[in-house]
DNA sequence: TATATTAAACCGACCGGTCGGTATAATTTT
DNA sequence: AAAATTATACCGACCGGTCGGTTTAATATA
């Protein structure tokens, strides 16, 4: 019972924080902005973080789950390299349509990672995981015949750069291209190249 | 005379703003920092710029002379298509190599651009303008009958993010891969796709 | 009553921008 | 060409407001 509603009030502070970080950013977020959008009081918050920055870093952690939950489970064993590579891109998309903000904090991560190390090395950790994962399928694809002998880092580190790619679309107001024809035309043009 | 050394004196406080904005982040950075490193007065900055947002505006397109000029330079008209995006290419990675905090001031527009119209504006500009630059490559690729039919804003956003992943080496220590890997072999991947 | 938790008043460092003033250069007047 | 006037460049002390964080008061819980 404590604990539960320990982490919901936790967890009501960090969604609440999530808002307001991606409304105004980081450094003209309040802590009174928060106060007010969580319904808590400036104690509360201090109570359960211990500083603004400290509140900032769990976001980072909070931001995986919820933007990349349903990437990790989507990898089914049964199918092809490509295929999941197809799918990674459909996530991406749907992420993009729903919470468009997710990609609006990954920014703000980049950003901030540039003038503090602890953000820095937490949006590091985070990065790993994901090039670890394309490398998990790149050499799914290779293993399983499908992909040419190549670079795997390498290649991982491309095919994020793509996904990275729709942040273009989250920023800037761009309307001679579709975020849907630039993700798939740029997987296929992946897919073609690094297959036998 | 005088028209000269009023812009030789913006030029001064526009380099000494770069540094400390890409030192400490625009909203860590004080006018008084720039007055520090400018080795000018407070009044001298106000009296050439009205606002501290006046001053990063002008300094996003101080950035686009500084960071790209030679690349429009480059684009030799004897060369075919696939060359010009290897030149595009190494003119990115000597970039990174000589001007890195170049690359993070790009991430601070970014960053901005999601919280302040005016910059956003600004930043938006920039884009159009390289994507233009990919789109002429591509087209020309086309029209010489090297590059397949294809859409051409689509294949210059490629390009654009391919060129927007060395950012990943500017932000983060990756010692798994190297810049100079990522770009050539991204390069490489692209021109192969994109070639009859 | 003791303890835990929340609310709200408050503190003080910090910073963008102002403003009164000086120095220097350009222009006009005598 | 000297003096007077005006325009421009520059200086730095200062102010008003903001905001992260602390402290104290109030309230709920046991």
């Amino acid at each position: 019972m404590k604990k539960n509603s320990q982490t919901d009030r936790k967890n009501q502070i960090l969604e609440a924080a999530f808002k307001v970080f991606v409304d105004k950013g980081y450094s003209k977020t309040t802590m009174d902005d928060i106060v007010e959008v969580s319904g808590l009081s400036k104690g509360a918050l201090y109570h359960y973080y211990k500083s603004k920055k400290d509140l900032f870093l769990s976001l980072i952690d909070h931001w995986e789950v919820y933007t990349f939950n349903n990437f990790y489970k989507k990898e089914s064993n049964d199918r092809k390299a490509s295929d999941i590579l197809r799918i990674f891109g459909q996530n991406v998309l749907q992420t993009l349509n729903k919470k468009k903000y997710a990609y609006i904090a990954e920014i703000e991560f980049w950003s901030l990672s540039n003038y503090d190390k602890d953000i820095k090395d937490r949006s590091q950790r985070l990065y790993d995981k994901l090039l670890n994962l394309f490398e998990k399928v790149v050499k799914k694809g290779i293993k399983q015949g499908e992909f040419k002998e190549l670079d795997i880092r390498n290649t991982a580190m491309i095919i994020l750069a793509v996904f990275q790619g729709v942040n273009w679309f989250a920023v800037f107001n761009e309307n001679s291209a579709s975020p849907k024809d630039y993700i798939e035309s740029s997987i296929e043009l992946i897919i073609k190249s690094i297959s036998k």
